[in-house]
DNA sequence: TCCAGGGGCGCG
DNA sequence: AAAGCGCGCCCCTGGA
């Protein structure tokens, strides 16, 4: 880009003591140099940040990006009150990638001793303040916990270093800078929740499993179903939710089940097994999704289940409370968009393959991907047969699978599309030896436990005994086809990182609804995500909006391609469904 | 009575 | 059809 950058300001948060917030001022912005040397500004005494942010916010020239121990300690405040953060840096989550990335592995911030910051944990979210009672709860609110010996603008400043000194500040800037825009979407996710219809939920309950029964006791259907289970099998103290219990009944009863697993019981012919799966799906239903968790986990119409961005290893996100990455389809007809409202569903298709082509540079294999249906260009490229083929060969090059008919693809794959197999097999490679592997953008791996290790010298030992060298075998492969999947499951989660970093401002630059809701509404008076699920969100937006909405959606898309795989001509098409509950999409 | 761990299953 | 990867959460069991 030719055009010269204005200066944004860096501000700098932290609480020293319990009276005040403090708000230093760097210069220039992270992103438009890497020089990390400015002079500290001033500081602004307050007890009320979110003003502060607001002030700062409002002010000429480009946002501010807010640098900050933790998101969960400083954003959630802002928006109950009302103020939106458009750029943020978290030096938590940027420090557990900086400290173990392979890209700074040479710099003295990657070798220093462990501090406190490094015993950061992610925080809960402070829960979302009940409609109308803002500002008196407001001040209630605990004070941030930043550690008064942790100063953020040392932290800051070395982290900057470390990347600036990075084999690739490009990349790790950009990973950076992704990682803390997901903190802030995750914050805003949990601020605004999934719209979600208990009355529809409960309707569906009553319909599947009865109405709901009283405290400790069994709802109709599935009572009916535990009562025919234990006639059949002849068992009358039978509790069919123990397994040990089910099994010895079930051997007793000679159905030959070696185990009480859906697809194993399903092989057998025998006239327990209907009811027995039947009943574990109702039982399934109501202990994970039934009137307890609804009771829980849905309030005044919507779900706020709380991210754990960075919460698993590759960089995807993790999820506490209320199961929310595992939304069963069986209650999205739940998730139903407010009146005037609708939901843009997006899914991303066959991201993981995708990124593949993209990290490995497979023309090839991106010109299977061209547009449309990945799995259907590898058929049309003549490297398979089948679409199915195709889709368990990918899945098994990308998860380490060997067998049945995964197993059988692999040689026709690597044949067709060399350098994108070539890429998942050195990664599978370097884990075996105990070696690291990084994503596009240079999230590292962790390196094999101690047990790993010791297994693995124990194996070839004079005294080892002779079952070792299999064991030590079996975790060496195990731990090649874990790094085998860091790489593709990494990249994808950076990819769906810059996605909804790119969609969130530019939903911003939508206009509200042209009838605003009463609670303060720093986004949520327009299009805004409510969910987000590894390749897949919802957009919450005026119907108006919705055509809109769509076309954003597929153009941030779009630009994260470029931003992970620059000039390379790698598609990312979307399914985009318009629907008024969640279930109706695809 | 509490808690870790296993079995099982939901999601991608 | 599960397998091969990554999760969270439910129930139950068995040991402290």
């Amino acid at each position: 880009m030719g055009r010269v950058r204005q200066t944004r300001l860096v501000l700098v948060v932290d609480r020293p003591d319990p009276s005040a917030v403090r708000v230093r001022t760097l210069v220039p912005d992270a992103a438009a140099t890497d020089d990390p040397s400015g002079p500290v500004g001033t500081t602004h005494p307050a007890t009320h940040w979110p003003d502060l942010a607001g002030q700062a916010g409002g002010a000429p020239g480009p946002a501010p990006r807010w640098v900050w121990d933790d998101t969960n300690l400083w954003y959630p405040q802002a928006l109950a009150a009302g103020r939106r953060v458009e750029r943020a840096h978290d030096l938590r989550l940027a420090r557990a990638i900086l400290r173990r990335s392979s890209l700074t592995a040479a710099t003295p911030y990657a070798a220093a001793p462990p501090s406190g910051w490094d015993e950061l944990r992610p925080v809960p979210a402070a829960p979302p303040p009940p409609a109308g009672g803002v500002e008196a709860l407001f001040d209630l609110l605990p004070a941030p916990r930043t550690a008064p010996a942790l100063d953020p603008v040392d932290e800051v400043r070395a982290q900057l270093a470390a990347v600036a000194a990075s084999t690739d500040p490009g990349r790790l800037r950009l990973l950076l800078a992704a990682e803390s825009a997901g903190a802030l979407v995750a914050a805003e996710l949990t601020h605004a929740g999934l719209p979600w219809r208990a009355d529809v939920h409960d309707a569906l309950l009553a319909a599947t499993l009865g109405p709901r029964p009283r405290p400790g006791e069994r709802p109709a259907r599935l009572e009916e179903l535990a009562v025919r289970i234990r006639e059949i099998l002849e068992s009358p103290a039978l509790n069919p939710d123990s397994h040990p219990d089910l099994l010895r009944a079930l051997q007793y009863a000679g159905v030959g089940a070696r185990s009480t697993r859906q697809w194993e019981l399903e092989k057998l012919d025998h006239r327990v097994v209907a009811p027995l799966l039947e009943y574990k799906k109702l039982s399934r239903l109501l202990t994970a999704n039934g009137w307890n968790w609804l009771d829980q986990w849905v309030t005044d119409g919507r779900f706020r289940p709380e991210y754990v961005v960075g919460g698993v290893v590759t960089g995807r996100w993790a999820a506490n409370g209320g199961g929310a990455l595992q939304l069963p389809h069986q209650v999205r007809s739940a998730v139903v968009a407010d009146p005037g409202w609708t939901f843009v569903v997006a899914d991303a298709a066959q991201l993981e393959p995708r990124v593949l082509a993209g990290m490995a540079g497979d023309l090839q294999m991106a010109e299977a991907g061209r547009g449309g249906d990945l799995y259907q260009g590898i058929v049309d490229a003549g490297a398979v047969a089948t679409r199915e083929q195709a889709k368990l060969g990918m899945l098994g090059a990308m998860y380490g699978g060997t067998t049945g008919e995964s197993g059988r693809m692999l040689p026709r794959l690597a044949r067709a599309f060399p350098r994108a197999l070539e890429l998942v097999e050195q990664a599978a490679r370097a884990g075996e030896r105990g070696e690291v592997v990084s994503t596009r953008l240079g999230r590292t791996s962790p390196r094999p436990g101690s047990a790993w290790q010791e297994a693995q010298g124990e194996a070839y030992g004079l005294d080892a005994p002779p079952d070792a060298q299999d064991a030590a075998r079996a975790q060496t492969r195990a731990w090649g086809r874990f790094t085998r999947n860091f790489v593709v499951q990494g990249t994808a989660a950076e990819w769906a990182l810059c996605w909804m970093a790119s969609l969130r401002t530019r939903l911003w630059a939508l206009p509200p609804a042209t009838r605003p809701g009463g609670a303060p509404a720093p986004f949520t008076d327009r299009a805004h995500l409510v969910f987000f699920l590894h390749d897949e969100l919802i957009v919450h937006t005026p119907a108006e909006h919705a055509a809109e909405v769509a076309v954003q959606v597929r153009e941030a898309a779009a630009e994260a391609g470029r931003l992970l795989f620059g000039d390379l001509p790698v598609d990312f098409p979307l399914t985009v469904a318009v629907v008024e509950s969640y279930d109706r999409a695809k």
